[in-house]
DNA sequence: GTGAAAGCGCTAACAA
DNA sequence: TTGTTAGCGCTTTCAC
């Protein structure tokens, strides 16, 4: 019964503790602690044979143990939307970025059921010591109220206050990239299905409408409303598939919108990009698949990741107060879906 | 200061405590617990008061020393992938079902520098006292010593011996259902893009051969490699319209399989269904867009959650101690990618 | 209906 | 290099 893990020094039932280890090798408790934490003061010896009395009895570390003593949980919350490539690409850069400083992730999904509010509880329960937040839709005044007590950076959004840090992509910015593509290609007739209310999608806007008029096309311009799924994609062509004349150019609000715009042309025979061209925006792992092939603007969401915990440090660790607003540069991804439209096209 | 919520009853700095809203009320921490728990053994008075003093204070109970004292977590670990439908479905539907039994959800996700050992290993620190697999290809062996100390739920995958349960849905039926759905349609020459090695895709293969051979196709019967990506689907596609003569009906491996098909004939204008029909597998959200709106085998994602969290409350609270095996019906979802095939086709 | 006290598994301050 | 001790925030006897 030496090895049976389940039975500990003490003849309590469950996982083998601290105690247990020490109790085999003979140490104190504190050695063995040291070792885990690869803290200085033990000797080799010493440590081996904790490491190996650890893996004989199948010991871990309990970690409700070590954050409730510390009193850091190191933990980082992060809330995002499982449905959104952009969000998962993300997520998946937070990983390391975080683990690098010797932080964890902890993943709040929302969606179906599960509101903003309800995922924050649950962070907080869990006492994370900072919030990662993409693509909510969360009330600021709510937010505020969080983030008295502690970091949070939004993933595209700005707040007013010192509260909140922001890192995002200058949409505008992005926006003129789509534009300024498609105009010199020889794209007049170009129009903007946009995000609706939703993170982001007014600076999409602002800056498709600033390109345009900057490149005299104000005459041209056009909003179709739409969202951030491809059920407004194909919604919104459905409506252009039905007038009489098409725009040679579609910039949509993401790349899921994208999608659906690229499928439900192709089911009606418009070529793209032969009869109209498409950007997307995200340069999420949709826009990459071969028979979509997207021409996109990329957020890079590595390096996001990377600057949102970079600030959650500086504020956790390094004692910053004011509010940071990281803004990164877009950049144009030409792929399959732009080219110049066809002479004797609607380009008025 | 009275209210500050950043000084605690004892001067400290941090969240408040449960020992902060006892002294603020004027009880003992005891009876905090007690409201806090919804146990008996507290007035209705006392009840509202301690809630209110909570409120004021904004005290949350801290998880991480519940865990600890409760020696229970009550989480229930999940191991999946961000990227497939099925399983975002399965992880949204496994929220309630553990909610409404009092018990919390973990997750794990797997992908892009994080393989199925670490996600686990980071589970059982965390205390998690249940783990759900979805999609995980972890070596039998592996998980065997894990499931030695834990129930586990593995998603569409049956394993041997009585430490793993499974819950699944009989693929090689809904396989069976896909194809008998096409040949009562008229079709015979049907291809079949399977998972590779994939969870669950040798027994939709096995199912799609035996069905051939039941309505004497077994002369039809065609495999083509792929996995559950777009990708595979769109190179098998590519594959067959290389060929002299088209298939009248593919079945593809999984929703997101059967998206590369579709896409990918589109492309080549080919009319689905008018010159090929599809079928895909999962019934994830995906197929249920307007604009793909693909005929499909429906794996039951609430239902199977639901089986899943009951098979783990069943060991942890009531000592099953032999392995269940939870077997679903498939249903066929008829949409609009089937259809007779053309008469004069490659029918043979 | 209420309170005092012990202790979950771990870390950190201090002593040896 | 190693051990002793106190205590993180909570739950749980047990007593009143």
């Amino acid at each position: 019964m030496d090895t049976d893990s389940t039975v500990n020094a003490s003849g309590r039932l469950g996982r083998p503790t601290m105690r247990d280890v020490a109790a085999r090798v003979g140490v104190s408790q504190t050695l063995v602690s040291l070792v885990f934490r690869n803290a200085p003061g033990a000797s080799a010896q010493t440590r081996e044979r904790v490491l190996r009395a650890a893996a004989e009895l199948g010991y871990r570390p309990d970690t409700a143990a070590q954050v409730l003593r510390r009193n850091r949980s190191r933990h980082i919350g992060v809330l995002f939307t499982m449905r959104q490539p952009f969000d998962v690409d993300l997520v998946e850069a937070i990983y390391p970025a975080a683990e690098r400083r010797g932080y964890h992730v902890v993943l709040g999904p929302i969606g179906a059921g599960r509101d903003d509010q309800q995922a924050v509880e649950e962070l907080l329960a869990y006492r994370s010591e900072a919030m990662i937040l993409s693509g909510t839709t969360i009330a600021a005044a709510q937010l505020a109220r969080v983030a008295d007590q502690m970091p949070i950076v939004d993933i595209g959004r700005r707040h007013t206050g010192d509260s909140v840090d922001a890192v995002r992509v200058a949409d505008e910015r992005g926006a003129r990239l789509a534009v300024d593509h498609l105009v010199s290609l020889g794209h007049r007739s170009i129009v903007h299905i946009d995000g609706g209310g939703l993170p982001a999608s007014a600076q999409r806007r602002r800056g498709y409408q600033q390109a345009m008029l900057r490149h005299g096309l104000a005459g041209q311009t056009r909003v179709l409303p739409g969202d951030y799924t491809e059920e407004s994609g194909a919604a919104a062509s459905r409506r252009i598939l039905n007038e009489e004349e098409l725009p040679t150019a579609v910039f949509a609000a993401n790349d899921r919108c994208a999608h659906g715009v690229l499928d439900t042309l192709a089911r009606a025979r418009i070529d793209v990009p032969g009869d109209i061209s498409v950007v997307g925006y995200d340069d999420s792992e949709i826009a990459r698949l071969s028979f979509i092939d997207l021409t996109t603007i990329r957020q890079d969401a590595a390096l996001m990741a990377e600057q949102a915990v970079q600030a959650i440090i500086e504020r956790l660790d390094h004692g910053r107060i004011e509010a940071r607003d990281i803004v990164l540069d877009p950049a144009l991804v030409v792929r399959g879906t732009t080219r110049p439209p066809r002479s004797g096209s609607a380009n008025k």
